[in-house]
DNA sequence: CTCAAATTTTAGCGATTGCTACAATTCTGT
DNA sequence: ACAGAATTGTAGCAATCGCTAAAATTTGAG
C-alpha cells in the first residue's frame, strides 16, 4: 500500500460538483415554480436564490446546454424531460432528509435550511437508511422538547 | 412582509459558501496530516484533494492571507492560531457526522464519503441532534429490517 | 397605437478553482 | 560537492458564479 493513508473515494473535485449542484438546484427550483405558476421566469429564479437575473441568466444558458432546460430568447423557462427527471429525482431526495430532520427533532425552520445544504451529499444508501428511520417513527422524536420558539 | 413566498434564509450565496468550505476542508486536511507526519507539505495536500499541486499552492496562498495557514516559499505548511481553531472546530462536527451516521447503520465506507459531503451543512441544531442520538443508541442501530409493518 | 415600465440579454469586471507547461528551489544519492 | 530527482512556484488558460451598466425586447397603461 502506497499511499493508503484514507484518500481514495471521499474527497470530490469540488468545481465539478457544485456545478452539479447548481443545476440540481435550478431543475428543483423551475419544478416548485411551475406547480404553483403558470410559467417560470428567470426573474422568479433571481429572486428565489437571491442573486442578480444575470447570474440566473448564464446558468439557465448552461442548463440548456447540458439539456436541462428549455427556453426561447425573451420567453419563460421550461424543463426538458431530462430535467424534469431530474427534477423529480432531487426532489424525493430533498424530502427525504427534510422529513428525516423533522424525524429526528429538528425544528422546521432549521430542517428546511439544513435539507437545502445536506441534500446533494446523501448517498443512496444513506437516504435509504433516512427513509427507514423516519418510516418507522420508533423513538427518535424525543428531543428534551424541541428548542424554543 | 412583502416577498414572503419561502426564500428568506435558506439558499446560500455560493460562491462565497464554497471557498468558505474550502477552507474548511484544508485546515482539517492540514491538522490531519500534522498530526500523523512531522510536517505538512504542498504534494500531501494534492495527493488528499487529488488535485494538481498548483491548485493547492493557490489555495494555501489565500488561506495565508486570511490567516489561517503559515509558511514560508518552498518551506512546509503550518495552522495559525485561527487556523488550529477552526480546525478544531470541523473535526469535532466531522466526527459527530460521522459517528451519528453509523448510528444509524450506514456501511463505513459510505458514511466515511458523505460525512465529508454533509459536514459543512449541518447547523449546531442539527449537530446536537446527531450527537444526542448517537450517545443514546436507542434503537437506531438497525438496518436491515426493512420489513413491513 | 404609442410610450413607459418591466424583463431579458449582452458586455465586461473580479474571485475561486481546475489544468498544463515551465522555471526555481530544495533534497538526495554517489 | 554536484547532478539528477523531487518539490514548489509562476505564467497563462478555461469554467463557474457573483456583480454593475447598458442595450434589446416584451408587456402593459393610457
Amino acid at each position: 500500500m502506497t499511499t493508503a493513508t484514507s484518500i481514495s473515494e471521499p474527497h470530490r473535485r469540488t468545481r465539478r460538483d457544485h456545478a452539479t449542484e447548481t443545476a440540481e438546484d435550478y431543475v428543483e427550483a423551475v419544478a416548485d415554480i411551475l406547480k404553483r405558476r403558470t410559467k417560470c421566469r428567470v426573474t422568479d429564479l433571481a429572486r428565489r436564490f437571491a442573486v442578480s437575473h444575470v447570474t440566473v441568466n448564464r446558468i439557465v444558458e448552461r442548463l440548456q446546454k447540458e439539456g436541462l432546460l428549455a427556453t426561447q430568447p425573451y420567453q419563460p423557462i421550461n424543463l426538458t424531460q431530462k430535467g424534469k427527471r431530474l427534477a423529480s429525482k432531487c426532489r424525493d431526495r430533498h424530502e427525504i432528509v427534510h422529513r428525516f430532520l423533522l424525524a429526528i427533532g429538528v425544528d422546521e425552520e432549521t430542517a428546511a435550511i439544513d435539507a437545502e445544504g445536506i441534500e446533494h451529499h446523501v448517498s443512496p444508501r444513506t437516504l435509504q437508511r433516512f427513509q427507514e428511520l423516519t418510516d418507522s417513527q420508533s423513538t427518535l422524536t424525543r428531543p428534551g422538547s424541541s428548542s424554543r420558539p
